[in-house]
DNA sequence: GCTTTGCCATACGCTTGCGTATGTGGTAGT
DNA sequence: ACTACCACATACGCAAGCGTATGGCAAAGC
């Protein structure tokens, strides 16, 4: 028995790539089969049925989505250069910001809303202890986690709606800038201390 | 002929109705049929087929999410004011947002993608003119608009993704004052007066 | 070499939804 | 009252997809 013959993980896999390209109605056994080369008979030995594979897949995601990124920048120690990291990541990949939307807008599903649940407090509780980290209050730090993540996703989705209105390059970069520069304020101290000077000034 | 019949609109609403809820997947004749308490026969009177109905959908959603949502705003003169307003119309209303994400999702879809990019990209144009108005450069212009719609959009997602994340009341006062306080920041000038002063201090 | 086991193909029935063709009751006009 | 027409309902064929039942074949074990 070589590598020519499929396994479950394969199948998950596969249907993660056509999740992100046609939504969750493509998680369709027929079309995946013909898509991987075999017959519906291949599915159902690795699979009960269409639900399982889709929570494999479901499993999968959540998977990659915490333990992979977190492990990506966890080695970062200085929180700044960490949400810096977060935010490069969070942005490379062209199917991952697809598989993020279609599995949002599929959050009604029972199988599928938990997950996405678990997913983005997962993220949202790794931006807090990043604040945390700078030095701001817990319920701050909250406020400040949410900020980013919503700028995270809605960059995300920008780039869905409207693939040239984010350009790559040069001017990507300045606003990739100036997200970081805006997200990772001063801390509260300085930033009294800066509006009380502009008082001062103005 | 009294109102107890139905026409082409209220086929549409309908439509987004149902795509609101269960994703572009609900988009199909037969359940919304029963949905309305009618049968296929009264579609195909209004409609040619299934496509001709998304088109309608699409274009209902594309008229009320440009023409209405502006009407709102336009008439607040200063431009944070309009901008804090922007970002309340755009998070008021659940339904809004899982259309957003339903047809943000399904955008690889030849008939949906031009509409999510025209509407991307008229949205991104009035947080530009805010933007301007404000006293910025084009380019500087451009990349706070596209910060502040990544951070709408974002939000709207944070909201579907986990409902419990995003608290009513005081706290989502303050999470929105948050926003607003540094997607509407102090002009150029003010900023590098800032800057300098903080070194000095420093 | 013979059987077993793993992996898949083939064939079938069933449901759902699309589109069409045609029937049908109520209303408006005359 | 008779007709015409609007807004459906009903009935049909068709395709796609799910799930099942069964056949087949190559490698592994003994």
């Amino acid at each position: 028995m070589a590598k020519n013959s499929l396994n479950a993980g394969d199948w998950a896999q596969a249907t993660l790539d056509a999740i992100a390209e046609g939504g969750i109605e493509a998680v369709s056994v027929e079309p995946l089969a013909r898509r991987l080369g075999v017959t519906k008979g291949s599915f159902y030995w690795h699979f009960q049925n269409r639900k399982a594979l889709l929570q494999a897949a479901l499993d999968l995601w959540e998977q990659s989505e915490t333990t992979e990124v977190v492990r990506q920048v966890e080695h970062i120690a200085d929180p700044r250069q960490r949400l810096q990291q977060v935010f490069r990541v969070a942005n490379s990949g062209f199917r991952n910001g697809r598989l993020s939307g279609a599995f949002a807008a599929a959050s009604s599903d029972p199988l599928i809303g938990p997950v996405v649940e678990r997913v983005a407090k997962n993220r949202l509780n790794f931006l807090m202890e990043c604040y945390s980290s700078l030095g701001f209050a817990d319920d701050e730090a909250r406020r400040w986690a949410m900020f980013a993540y919503a700028t995270f996703m809605g960059t995300l989705q920008l780039r869905r709606d409207d693939a040239n209105a984010l350009p790559r390059g040069r001017t990507m970069n300045e606003y990739v800038r100036l997200c970081m520069d805006t997200l990772i304020p001063p801390l509260a101290t300085e930033k009294q201390i800066a509006a009380q000077v502009l008082r001062e000034i103005g």
